[in-house]
DNA sequence: ATGCGTAACGTAAACGTTTACGTAATACTC
DNA sequence: GAGTATTACGTAAACGTTTACGTTACGCAT
């Protein structure tokens, strides 16, 4: 159906190799020639087969992406970080879920194995054993994004969650908050969930405050996890002023369940978020959040796998700075 | 580098064909040279070449995505539709994004078009003359989504944005709204822009409702678009109740203003969206929005362009019902 | 006239599959 | 025991490119 490079040699009375140096231009050829392949190529509607090429090549300009679930905000700006620089460079992206707790992780990296990507980002995902295995067998560079693993020859880039949510609370507690929750944070997933707990743990401790279990409420990153979160701080009638959310849905969630509870925020209750996605600073009130820079860790991550592609060069593992973002959901108390 | 079916065909003492055959398991073959061809093929870690397995089958199966911007809420929903459908059927999903206004559409196209995807997707892009016989030069099926063209050759999966906003209007006049304004709808977007505002006039039109053109604000989707149209409303010491938006994000731009200026929503006034993203529900208060079903669309969608690649038939355009969901940011007046 | 360099191509193999076709051996039919 | 199916393969072409290598023709120096 659609015309080939053999075509154009046919009808432009060149051969298969002239066509593909004048389309690649590769020179080697005189203006004549290069003019009515060029026109031949045109009429004809040519395109070329980025397959057929990458076959002989051994190499696709592709970058897959695996992340467990691109719906909320969070994945928004990495993915436009990863597809803005990989377009710029040449390459296309092709993306998988990996489900919503990796259960779908081996497909995904099958996937990208048969299609021959060049180098994968993989986003918030914990990898388990045979995971890394298999990812390492694919025998491409690669890099995690927001993740880790207790292995060293995995490189990644992500804050210290851990300073983060110190860095956070001690925010709450500089504001003379001494009773503070902390909701949305799974206590099992070792990357994201224990060390922003143990940020939090250490925070209080440094400063004199005895850590009330009954005030971390475990659950996972959704506005859900925060609302849940919420109603059993009102059940328990924790005598909370601020809690902690391990991500800014959380705190919305949290601020949601204030709301219909008529507690205010920040005037009953402070709340700082976990993030800095696009929903923190649309939040009624703003949320004070600390902030990882998730487009330029897209951006970052991809231009990392591109130069470890081009220059076959090991990628380094890199951790970045947080910030907090204060806006208007944390009140100082006197 | 990685192993081929040559090198198992040649440790295994058969053929090409035949490892062809087992593992693709086509039958023809016994269960002894079955084990043999599956031992060898697992013990040199061999992996499948979609790209060279494309090239003799003339399919991909891959299908193409292109939307303009990953970054809101809006396009999380229908992108994870597509990828769960497609995934369940075998294909794999590339992703590009056509620039701001659509500026990189000849871009992306010509790359899916090298690329050989199998069907295409397109979100929320206007398309022009030119980017339409581009698109259907290319040959394949597609699909439009939350767009469409004033040619019939287009096929699309929309909802009624005229009467969607219609319904949005009528329910604030329901609620004995007389004053309603309109904000970050785009006059020369005769898609998604013209449409909503007409279905806003003729809302009140038909309620006997005088049209004040100072109250259309407008605007694009974003979260700043609402923000400066309620600055603006603002300044004009407009005397509305209410104001409808083009999208959810608007709608939280409108509110977010209102809290910076202390106007309560829904007490002074009341705030309608359009989307039903999912930042409508995480909203302070909730918002009553008019769902556009995203995910649904996404998955929809590419169910369509799937059936059209196999069965090779025509995809039929699909106006899909809009809904009203109510929630707290309008206020009854009496 | 010889040698040499170079520009402008063409030839053909290679990339990793699939698949139409051929073939040998065995089983079955009557 | 001749003919016919069937099973289980192998052969080789094809998919659309790229590219190493060969070839021609010409220009130029000696």
């Amino acid at each position: 159906m659609a015309a080939t490079i053999k075509d154009i040699a046919r009808v432009a009375g060149v051969s298969t190799a002239t066509v593909s140096r004048v389309i690649n231009n590769l020179g080697g050829y005189n203006e004549e020639t290069e003019k009515k392949v060029m026109a031949v190529a045109k009429a004809l509607g040519y395109r070329k087969n980025e397959n057929a090429r990458s076959l002989v090549q051994k190499s696709t300009n592709t970058i897959g992406v695996i992340m467990p679930d691109v719906t909320t905000a969070f994945y928004g700006d990495i993915i436009k970080g990863i597809e803005d620089t990989s377009y710029e460079h040449g390459y296309s992206v092709i993306l998988t879920h990996a489900g919503s707790h990796g259960s779908r992780i081996h497909e995904s990296m099958n996937l990208m194995g048969e299609r021959r990507v060049d180098g994968l980002i993989i986003v918030s995902v914990e990898l388990h054993e045979t995971a890394i295995e298999a990812l390492t067998s694919l025998g491409i560079p690669f890099i995690l994004l927001s993740t880790k693993t207790n292995r060293e020859d995995t490189p990644y880039i992500k804050v210290d969650d851990y300073s983060a949510a110190y860095t956070a609370v001690k925010y709450l507690i500089d504001n003379n908050h001494r009773s503070i929750g902390m909701a949305g944070a799974n206590p099992d997933d070792s990357i994201a969930g224990s060390p922003r707990i143990n940020g939090y743990t250490q925070a209080l401790l440094d400063h004199g405050i005895k850590v009330d279990l009954n005030l971390i409420k475990p659950g996972g990153f959704s506005f859900e996890s925060g609302k849940t979160a919420m109603q059993a701080f009102i059940e328990d009638e924790a005598s909370i002023t601020a809690v902690f959310c391990a991500s800014d849905e959380v705190a919305l969630g949290i601020m949601s369940t204030c709301f219909e509870n008529e507690i205010s925020v920040p005037n009953d209750i402070s709340v700082v978020g976990y993030d800095n996605s696009k929903v923190s600073h649309m939040s009624i009130p703003p949320l004070t959040t600390v902030a990882q820079p998730l487009y330029e860790m897209g951006r970052e991550g991809c231009l990392e796998v591109i130069a470890a592609i081009q220059n076959k060069c090991k990628i380094e593992s890199k951790v970045i700075p947080h910030e907090l973002v204060v806006r208007k959901s944390v009140k100082k108390l006197t």
